[in-house]
DNA sequence: CTTGACTCGGTACCTAGGTATAGGGTTTAA
DNA sequence: TTAAACCCTATACCTAGGTACCGAGTCAAG
């Protein structure tokens, strides 16, 4: 029933360094120990594990994956905490979005005065970004 | 002429630390120094500071600046070499970008399924996680 | 000539999310 | 019973882009 940690780490789909780390940083509670100080640990731990990774594609940091899992476990907690925390990480994308588009906008405006030939002392790309600061 | 590297910083806008650690990075020159071992910068790094916190600002990385720069000072290199660089760093935040839509996709569908009141034992946004495993 | 502001090099520290290595002890299967 | 495979802790290292602190030397103004 109880796994030793390389198998944990196996089955997460995770470097067996990486599930102490996630011990350390409270992401998994302290599994009982063996007389000879080996972990063992419940099979649910590996599907914490993946949730963690899931969680992690999603955009979240480990501090709020660690608040995902926190509301998870606690039965007072509601779905509306997760709610919350879900639609924050949606506007913290889209204000990541709008800062690559405005990169974008002012990189593929240089691009277009650029003839692509011709010393690139006269670029108006490398001209741009040096003359920012006579603005 | 010559500038002190605390009045660089100032009016490069950056630490003065910064600017040590960009010589040591191989952004700027190694300047002159007195003979008590101070530095003596020209004027055009104050200049060389603000390229490089423009460039920051369109999404380069330092490595990446470190290539402009070469480009701008090298008489033999090309216009085109720039617009290169350019046009692949436009590839690379479209890459972002999909990928943060992609991500904000998935949580606008979960949020829309979570009714945001009840326990979160029920809350389909962590079943939904948990439930990747699955497939 | 002294005092305060500046600079020097070297080193340590920071966030975030891990990975690697060293030097030991344990388990398991042949 | 021994050798491979596994596990333990502790510590160091990695990327990226800096920031902070230390003790000592220097420069400029009054």
């Amino acid at each position: 029933m109880a796994l030793k940690i390389g198998e944990v780490a196996e089955r997460g789909g995770v470097n067996l360094q990486t599930i102490r780390y996630y011990e350390r940083e409270k992401l998994l509670p302290e599994p009982p120990r063996l007389p000879s100080g080996y972990r063992m640990f419940p099979e649910q731990t590996v599907h914490r594990v993946r949730f963690i990774k899931r969680a992690q594609e999603l955009g979240f940091s480990l501090k709020e994956i660690r608040d995902l899992l926190s509301i998870q476990i606690d039965p007072k907690k509601e779905c509306s905490d997760v709610k919350r925390l879900a639609k924050a990480k949606i506007m913290d994308i889209d204000e990541k979005i709008r800062t690559l588009e405005a990169m974008k906008r002012v990189l593929s405006g240089l691009t277009k005065l650029c003839p692509g030939r011709g010393p690139s002392s006269q670029c108006p790309i490398l001209e741009s970004i040096d003359a920012q600061e006579e603005r």
